[in-house]
DNA sequence: AGCACGCCGACT
DNA sequence: GTCGGCGTGCTC
């Protein structure tokens, strides 16, 4: 007998043992897909994982309904990647095949019901119901089961439809809205008998109609072209589209429909050359030493390093050989500018893979990427581009590796895609490059101490541009001596008319969009922190109080400040809006723009601000950390952070390590080119040492001051954290769970176990979270630690108690 | 995830 | 008395 093992593109976390014929299991390779029915009535695409000949003994296998696939559409190093996934964020497998997989190749059947061949039409015995159903299918020949939702006007219809199943007077057929359909595209020609001489007769025709004249020249310049485009011709000619059917209806044009290639390039530009500088030529010689003996290495440049030009020239030498490279970026929206360039680079040999393309197009991208087709030779994409079906990857360049959203958060499988990214480069032997201006913390812990990958470093800006002089603003200082407009120190105002007078551009950076929920001190700058965390206190309004989000140390919010006794305590932030307009009437007649998650919800509007930023349009751009991410503006002098205090005091341990990275990336994007550009960093901690270690370009103290608070406290790189969320509507159902969840881990992991704690918003959707944070203090012993919370999880699990408790697992939480 | 089976309140 | 609410268990 055969079997296949086969994954199911639902939350399930093991694989489902189905039958197959001899014949078939001829055929039938690992990574090809098959139709198997699944639960009563359902059908999935299910991939295939591996065959065998052991019968299953508790269960009768069902036999396999078709094969979908000629060909494995999955590799072997894809299935294995997914494993690893899989076992690592102790997330199903399932769950990481509908994340890899563009949706249409994991279609579901929508139940089709027609009637049953031996029906005799005999409607008496029916009620009424059934009468309905049997009528419809009667017109239309068969019927889903959504549309009999709609026809019965009621939600649960399947007795009565089972009912008929068993009366064979109806029977199910499953159907598919499989196969990925080509996209087409029309196109005209015109008939033969005008073509050459018989085109006279045509314009005579057309004599009085001047429309349809006017489409007519316009069809013969684009048909010198070639083929006539129907979308292209109506664009040129300006013409309705009804212009053009009454002259395919008149017989003068003829109408084609053909396939297209949707991933279709045709860019005639030639490839640019790079032409690395003096440092980036010594760089780019210390990679290929650090390559020749490792697979990884970090590329620490500082910002406009040039870094792009090492990548491109890391790039161009693997697909050159033919072979593939994959460049992943942290989010593909913000990173226009960057792929436009690699563009210019590597003209036709680029995809890009986001969110925004529609499933068919990622199928058509899916194929092509497995095909090793020559137009995939470098592939660009966000977090998701790990699980393509790479031929023959030979290097992966991760870029702003320290960027934290390559994690995924929601939902399930939450994934780090620079770590798997460095998992799937051991699996098919490609060289990694992880480059950055600011590496995470773990990364150069694992560079530079554990030695684990070379470094290769790049001190100085390209065209030898001075890195910006950066100053700090006591916000304390500049409140007392009354030097403040609005949020405006003086000294940034100055500094503002300066660059504005000089025709130059500015950049306004304040961190969140809404209000930091801390309190600070107005007079000495005072957050109250949490005693046993290192981290600033949360406040939270609806409870007046102020609490430490890991451990869940409260404290009742004080109508004085606890250091210097001061009234003058700040429940809020301030947002990108009001400053737009605080800046609009300090300078009424200069341009002023905002990029934040509000104007740059459109599908366009982040392009439209950078162009119109690029263009000058804009002088004065306010904007949240998308400012700082990889852009690349000419004439920007001058770059002010309103409040830097807001970063540090982020309730995460993190947040000094984040700090130091966004502000060095704002601090980037100022005189990129030739002047030296200027930074204005307003503060009420100006002797906090991370700011120092800004205004000093000091990496290497944030990073050593960073791995002494990690290790005293047991995070990364020194521990692992796995972080436990339960859910439930019942409040005090998640608390007693939380309790029992707790107390089993702490019969293992002891001291590391560190919660419950309500999360800051505590109930989403009616739901109630908490959450446990387990650290593993050994790093190389996580797989067995990992064993134990499946384990206790179980046990959890049998509990009838607490039966409906639902539990997230997040490994690797930050 | 779906979806069926099973047990308690408001309606013809 | 039934319809239908959702809580719980299972799917090869």
């Amino acid at each position: 007998m055969n079997y296949i093992d086969v994954i199911l593109p639902l939350p399930l976390n093991s694989f489902f043992t189905y039958e197959i014929t001899e014949a078939e299991s001829k055929f039938i390779e690992p990574g090809m897909r098959v139709a198997v029915s699944f639960g009563k009535h359902k059908i999935y695409a299910a991939l295939v994982h591996n065959l065998h000949h052991k019968k299953p003994e508790k269960y009768d296998a069902k036999h396999i309904d078709h094969i979908l696939d000629e060909a494995p559409i999955v590799t072997q190093t894809q299935l294995k990647l997914w494993q690893w996934v899989s076992e690592y964020y102790l997330s199903p497998i399932g769950d990481v095949m509908r994340a890899a997989m563009p949706n249409v190749f994991l279609l579901q059947s929508e139940t089709i019901l027609k009637q049953h061949d031996s029906f005799d039409g005999n409607t008496e015995d029916l009620s009424n119901d059934e009468y309905l159903i049997v009528e419809a299918i009667e017109r239309v020949g068969e019927i889903s089961i959504n549309e009999v939702i709609q026809l019965l006007n009621k939600k649960s219809v399947l007795p009565t439809v089972y009912k008929l199943v068993s009366k064979s007077v109806l029977e199910i057929v499953a159907s598919f809205n499989d196969k990925v359909k080509p996209k087409t595209v029309r196109s005209v020609e015109l008939a033969d008998r005008y073509r050459g001489e018989g085109l006279h007769l045509a314009l005579k025709q057309l004599s009085r109609a001047p429309k349809q004249k006017e489409l007519l020249m316009r069809y013969f310049e684009l048909a010198s072209k070639g083929k006539v485009i129907v979308t292209e011709l109506l664009k040129t000619s300006g013409a309705s589209s009804t212009s053009l059917k009454t002259l395919i209806h008149k017989g003068i044009f003829s109408e084609k429909v053909f396939a297209a290639d949707r991933i279709s390039q045709n860019s005639t530009n030639k490839p640019l050359q790079t032409v690395l500088s003096v440092q980036q030529a010594n760089a780019y010689r210390s990679l290929e030493v650090a390559f020749e003996s490792h697979d990884i290495c970090l590329l620490h440049g500082v910002t406009s390093s040039g870094k792009t030009e090492l990548y491109v020239k890391q790039i161009s030498a693997v697909i050159e050989k033919g072979h593939q490279a994959l460049f992943l970026v942290p989010e593909i929206a913000l990173s226009t500018q960057l792929v436009e360039r690699l563009e210019a680079y590597f003209p036709n040999k680029i995809v890009v893979y986001h969110s925004r393309f529609s499933d068919q197009e990622r199928a058509e991208l899916w194929q092509k990427i497995k095909n090793n087709d020559a137009q995939a030779r470098l592939i660009i994409g966000a977090r998701s581009a790990v699980f393509l079906p790479f031929f023959d990857l030979k290097c992966i360049v991760v870029d702003e590796e320290h960027e934290h959203s390559y994690k995924q958060f929601e939902p399930s499988p939450r994934y780090h895609a620079r770590d798997t990214a460095l998992v799937l480069s051991k699996f098919s032997n490609a060289k990694t490059l992880l480059g950055t201006a600011t590496p995470s913390v773990e990364t150069y812990y694992n560079a530079t101490v554990l030695g684990k990958y070379p470094i290769v470093t790049i001190t100085e800006r390209h065209n030898k541009v001075l890195p910006p002089s950066i100053s700090l603003i006591d916000l304390k200082d500049q409140y007392k001596r009354k030097k403040m407009t609005g949020h405006f120190s003086d000294v940034l105002l100055g500094r503002m008319a300066h660059a504005l007078k000089n025709n130059q551009q500015i950049i306004l950076f304040q961190n969140r969009r809404g209000f930091a929920p801390v309190v600070t001190c107005l007079t000495c700058g005072h957050t109250p922190h949490c005693t046993q965390c290192d981290v600033s206190l949360t406040y939270h309004q609806h409870s007046n109080q102020l609490r430490c989000h890991y451990c869940g140390y409260h404290d009742a919010v004080t109508a004085h400040c606890v250091a210097c006794s001061s009234p003058t305590l700040s429940y809020k932030g301030l947002g990108t809006q009001q400053i737009e307009s605080e800046v609009q009437n300090l300078f009424p007649n200069i341009s002023v723009g905002r990029m934040d998650l509000d104007t740059t919800r459109g599908k366009h509007s982040f392009s439209k601000i950078i162009s119109n930023f690029e263009q000058q349009k804009i002088q004065i751009l306010v904007g949240t950390q998308m400012v700082t991410k990889g852009l690349d503006f000419r004439n920007v002098a001058l770059v002010g952070v309103l409040n830097a205090d807001n970063l540090l005091n982020y309730p995460d341990f993190r947040a000094h390590e984040r700090c130091f990275q966004m502000l060095q990336q704002v601090a980037g994007r100022a005189g990129r080119t030739k002047a030296q550009g200027d930074v204005v960093i307003q503060t009420f901690l100006p002797d906090h040492p991370i700011l120092h270690q800004v205004v000093e370009a000091n990496y290497h103290d944030m990073f050593e001051q960073q791995l002494q608070q990690r290790k005293t406290y047991i995070y990364p790189p020194f521990g692992r954290l796995i972080r436990i969320t339960l859910k439930h509507k019942n409040i005090n159902k998640v608390n007693e769970a939380a309790q029992w969840l707790y107390s089993s881990y702490r019969l293992t992991f002891g001291e590391m176990v560190i919660g419950p704690e309500f999360p800051p918003i505590a109930r989403i959707r009616n739901q109630y979270h908490k959450n446990i944070l387990i650290k593993l203090a050994e790093p190389n012993k996580t797989r067995a630690a990992k064993n134990i919370i499946k384990k206790t999880h179980n046990s959890f699990e049998s509990i009838a108690q607490f039966k409906g408790v639902r539990l997230i697992i997040n490994v690797d939480c930050y």
